[in-house]
RNA sequence: CGGGAUGUAGCGCAGCCAGGUAGCGCGCUUCGUUCGGGACGAAGAAGCCGGGAGUUCGAAUCUCCCCAUCCCGACCA
């Protein structure tokens, strides 16, 4: 491809409205552009990337046995309405009608539709196990969409989903997707942490996301350098310490605190550690209050206590509901009281000694709190969010918390869909059976982001070999047409022997030209000048390593071959 | 949805406080000279100053109301 024929609109300044380096670079080197808020177009040469990255996940899939399909973007009403979620959904999935009202959603993801279509193909246990899969656009109406094609309202994304006879069969399927998806972004040249996640109040047993370490990233993991525990904040588990305070017990004592309810506002009225709160909050799980207690230095894991409660809903209870519940305002809530209200203590709460807590009246809160003695522990789960220096849930040493960028998620369904749709096939004995089914998701566009956020530098891009929209980028330095025309020459040899080569052909000047090749993240630059019409040596330039060499016309083409073929092995071997 | 910021030529910005012919850099067009690290000169084209109302003789500038974009918090690949 000669750029003079090419769209390439690199810009010498970053875009305003970018702030990730993704983002800025990929604009910047001419891949991307903005349509609106959310919605990005690619220009030729972002979409050649976003093809070989699907083309990777494309034969890997296949590789794996997963067969592919294309699924309406138009998901009818009725299909929603047939797993519930038509309701639970929410205000991210996009809904239209069509000119007779019939209803449809544009598809944010795609259970029902694989459920349904899988429902009418197979009906034996002969035809499992089974994984199904497609590429295809998704669309959600994100709250905030951001850092370009990272989080946008319409993407694209690898969906599978499996189905099996039995839990044994959905943990093969499982694994297998886990090797997969490994390979994936090895080949893509990302580097992953799969870390364990949160299975929601579903009842999936297991689930794992594929996380990309970055500043950027919008998920916090914890991890455990000393055995390898690793999982995303939502799930994380942590040894909840015992406080080595051995203070003898003082008595109950109620104090007045006129407008103190904070955490922040007790330790400076107390002048002492948050350690010693017991944080009680109300919550309102699927229309009921429970109260959840904490001691004051940690934060809820509202994730934990839904599942915990096996809630479909929680959210924090309306001011009016505390005081209804509580019989005191907003910041007095505790669990020394007689009303019945069920609650929910954290690990930790028991080992708290002479503590401080609401009243649950106003202006007052209880010193000399000791559980057992002045309320009982009921019911006690791990409901707290684990931070970074927190034990390691498996062998006890501190762990640290890193930033992540989701760009794959696999997880054990269960049988939600195959039972609230209905999918069934006969077991050998003739029985019917509802399959097992497994999701496997990877956002393909963010991938791409995801490899221009850990490979880069200050000049720009730099793409490895299995993505790049071209393999060579030719910078011809050309003063007359004879000179011009030898520099085609070398394209021409190139492109015939197959080699994915862009020609800088542009009227502009050699430094212009480096730039732009730098920017766009080409892996390897071949300049074609004088040395070349008075030497006959062409400079070849690594992007990533920035080493340079010599070669003549005729051992170019075997040595960017052998290069290739290197860059290429550096990466998927 | 809450908090903050910004909307002026294709892109990046100044002008606004203190109202009076809309500017700079990049890019674009033409010509010439350059050209192995973002060249130079000359001549051009290009703007509903986000939208609407108001104040004023006069509004990019002041007031009010919208809209859009971006950043920080609750959803997710």
């Amino acid at each position: 491809m000669k750029i003079s024929r090419y769209i390439l609109p690199t810009l010498k300044e970053d875009p305003s409205d970018a702030t990730v380096a993704s983002h800025r670079l990929m604009v910047r080197a001419g891949l991307i552009r903005k349509e609106s808020a959310g919605m990005y177009i690619y220009l030729p040469m972002g979409l050649k990337v976003l093809q070989k990255v699907t083309a990777i996940v494309r034969e890997e899939m296949n590789r794996s046995g997963a067969l592919e399909f294309l699924m309406p973007e138009m998901t009818s009403a009725e299909l929603w309405k047939e797993s519930g979620r038509w309701n639970t959904m929410g205000p991210e999935m996009f809904r239209i009608k069509d000119r007779n009202t019939m209803e449809y959603a544009l598809a944010p993801t795609h259970e029902e539709a694989f459920t349904s279509a899988v429902r009418s193909l197979i009906s034996s246990y002969r035809d499992l196990p089974l994984n199904v899969y497609q590429i295809n656009t998704k669309f959600r109406d994100e709250i905030r969409p951001r850092f370009g094609v990272m989080r946008s309202k319409e993407f694209i994304m690898k969906d599978a989903y499996s189905f099996d006879m039995d839990e044994k069969g959905l943990d093969d399927s499982y694994q297998t997707m886990r090797k997969t998806y490994r390979t994936i972004f090895k080949r893509c040249n990302l580097e992953t942490i799969p870390v364990e996640a949160d299975t929601g109040a579903m009842g999936g047993s297991q689930s794992e996301e594929f996380m990309v370490a970055s500043e950027i990233g919008e998920e916090v993991l914890l991890i455990c350098e000393a055995c390898g525990y690793k999982a995303n904040q939502e799930k994380a588990e942590y040894q909840h310490g015992v406080p080595g305070n051995t203070e003898p017990e003082a008595p109950l004592a109620a104090v007045d605190t006129p407008d103190v309810r904070t955490i922040d506002d007790l330790t400076v009225f107390f002048k002492c550690g948050p350690e010693r709160f017991m944080k009680s909050i109300v919550y309102t799980a699927d229309g009921t209050q429970i109260m959840a207690v904490v001691p004051g230095n940690r934060e809820i894991n509202e994730h934990k206590l839904k599942n915990h409660l096996r809630a479909a809903e929680l959210e924090l209870s309306s001011d009016s509901a505390v005081e209804e519940v509580t019989g005191a305002p907003v910041g007095f809530a505790g669990p020394v009281t007689d009303r019945k209200i069920r609650m929910v203590f954290d690990t930790s709460v028991k080992g708290i000694i002479n503590g401080i807590t609401g009243a649950n009246k106003k202006d007052t809160h209880y010193t000399g709190v000791n559980p057992g003695r002045d309320f009982t522990i009921t019911e006690e789960a791990d409901i707290t969010i684990a931070e970074e220096g927190d034990l390691c849930p498996q062998c006890g040493k501190a762990m640290i918390t890193r930033k992540g960028i989701e760009v794959g998620h696999i997880f054990k369904l269960g049988y939600k869909y195959s039972k609230s749709m209905s999918l069934t096939v006969l077991d050998r004995n003739g029985k019917a059976v509802h399959p097992i089914m497994g999701c496997y998701g990877i956002g393909v566009n963010r991938t791409m982001a995801a490899v221009v956020e850990q490979h880069h530098d200050d000049k720009g891009i730099v793409w490895p070999m299995t993505i790049t929209p071209f393999q060579v980028c030719i910078v011809g330095i050309a003063k007359t047409d004879e000179e011009a025309a030898a520099v085609e020459e070398i394209y021409t040899m190139m492109k015939d022997a197959g080699i994915e080569v862009l020609l800088d052909d542009r009227k502009v000047s050699p430094g212009f030209k480096f730039a732009d090749a730098e920017l766009i993240g080409i892996p390897i630059r071949i300049t074609v000048g004088k040395n070349y019409f008075n030497n006959n040596e062409l400079e070849i330039k690594m992007r990533r390593t920035g080493e340079s060499e010599n070669v003549t016309k005729g051992n170019l083409l075997a040595r960017i071959m052998e290069i290739i073929k290197q860059e290429t092995d550096i990466i998927e071997k």
